[in-house]
DNA sequence: AGTAATTACGAGGTACGTAACAATC
DNA sequence: GATTGTTACGTACCTCGTAATTACT
């Protein structure tokens, strides 16, 4: 008895006959009606009623037609679950303040690593650390750099913040702008930007800040609204063919530098990429 | 991914090591490598830590031993049903007043239909009429014809009941006995006998009847007790070396006619045997 | 005629066993 | 040195496809 037969079972049951269960099967008519004659045979049952020109199913082998889609859930789930852990295996779970770095990591390892996959988790500073050290994330990208003795942290790269205003806007003129200067006006934001919406928020208490989160809507409302909203020094490329204008901003606050972190004793697949990344920025 | 890979794993989570689980699956230790290596390129997940000289089940592995186990709690269960379906193809359900007839079918027809086995169900004569009429039995024995129109009966054979006594018993060197003449004095029966034990009660209202289920320890009373037991025509030769006599019993209560009887549209098997007991029994 | 199933026969592929090899305990 | 596992190679078996046959619609 084998699963090969338990397929063929399966595939005569929902089409009907022999001849276009064959076909399914990219099989010859007699190797699948000798097929099924040996199961047939390890059975000790007839499991079709037949005729010289059609077999058709007879109680025994619906109870066998019953017991193969057994087997067939069972392989399904058997598939899934390793296509699952293959999956989960090639992942590697970042946590981090900021999405940019993610981007950032990825462009430096994707070619020496093809097949990983990093999956960001943006998360306040304190929750990435404190999720390192639990194990629940591979990778953290931090504000700072962590210093505990069980880990690596390495200098990644640094971000700093536009505002990004429309041409006849009349900050648009100004060759750099704080905060303060902005504060009380209208912004939109796109969500998922981890911890530079609380900062907003902290350095301009009056502002009104409309948040949005599909990234299509969000270009939209940058080139038909007059909401100042962002760019930083990674993003600005791609912003280029909008019609507006990046100024710089100079608040410490708007000039960071990223961390990139990873626990010393951390799965081989991990400290590799890791210790790759830090070969290259360090260089 | 086929049946046979699930049952090596699952021999080599149990035996620990590849050369042991060959042993067992009569299988050279190479061809059960070889045939894991292809299961894991088919997973596209190594299942074992190797080393040079041992092969331990990884997490990966562990899981598919899971799964592997659980393919072959379907295959057991496939195989029982279909052992179970067999038996059941096999058997003849017969409704019976009586064993004895039973054993007469089976006498006649065990070397014509060699592998029918015939299952007496001992009920009383309306329950034996019912269930055949509801097909809940493929046979029925009563000791009157059923005479309905959608079946066959046929005269099967006649059964005479003796009173078996010590050779010292008073009553034992009578040349027949009626129930009356018993009546009052304690019995021996064995269970299972169908009407004969209402029959007694019925005949003999002042009777001491023990009745004892093992037939083993109800033939040890027989030779040890002064019990009054019985035997028919048909059970004497069994009895012919215990120390005892058989007395015929003259009412006609004790004298009894057993009709085989099915249903006209019954399947095959059972009609095909029914012509052959008729045949047999006409002639 | 056309469809569907089974039997016969030759071919090809797959997986087996034996043998040789490597490495650990 | 014994055990355990992997690689190499030749072989045998098993199942496939093609072709021929039967029978039912």
């Amino acid at each position: 008895m084998e699963l090969e037969q338990m397929r063929q079972l399966d595939a005569i049951a929902r089409r009907g006959t022999i001849s276009a269960a064959a076909e399914e099967l990219h099989l010859s008519q007699p190797a699948l009606s000798r097929s099924i004659r040996r199961l047939e045979r390890e059975l000790g049952q007839d499991l079709f009623d037949r005729t010289h020109n059609s077999a058709q199913l007879n109680k025994a082998g619906r109870l066998a037609v019953d017991h193969a889609r057994m087997f067939l859930r069972d392989e399904r789930a058997m598939r899934d679950a390793f296509a699952d852990l293959s999956r989960r295996q090639r992942t590697l779970l970042v946590g981090t303040v900021a999405p940019a770095p993610v981007w950032r990591i990825t462009a430096l390892t994707v070619e020496r690593f093809p097949g990983t996959l990093l999956n960001p988790v943006l998360l306040p500073e304190d929750e990435v650390e404190r999720r390192l050290m639990n194990r629940e994330i591979d990778l953290a990208v931090t504000l700072h750099p962590m210093i505990l003795p069980t880990m690596g942290s390495v200098r990644l790269m640094t971000e700093d913040l536009y505002a990004f205003l429309p041409k006849d806007h009349c900050l648009a003129s100004r060759s750099s702008l704080s905060f303060a200067d902005m504060d009380g006006e209208d912004f939109l934001v796109l969500s998922q930007v981890g911890f530079w919406m609380d900062m907003l928020h902290r350095n301009m208490a009056h502002a009104q800040i409309v948040e949005q989160a599909d990234r299509v809507v969000f270009e939209h409302l940058v080139r038909t609204t007059r909401l100042i909203s962002f760019v930083t020094n990674i993003t600005r490329q791609d912003r280029r063919e909008i019609d507006r204008i990046a100024v710089p901003i100079t608040d410490a606050d708007a000039h960071v530098t990223f961390y990139l972190s990873a626990l010393e004793d951390a799965p081989e697949r991990v400290t590799e990429i890791f210790g790759w990344v830090r070969c290259l920025v360090e260089a």
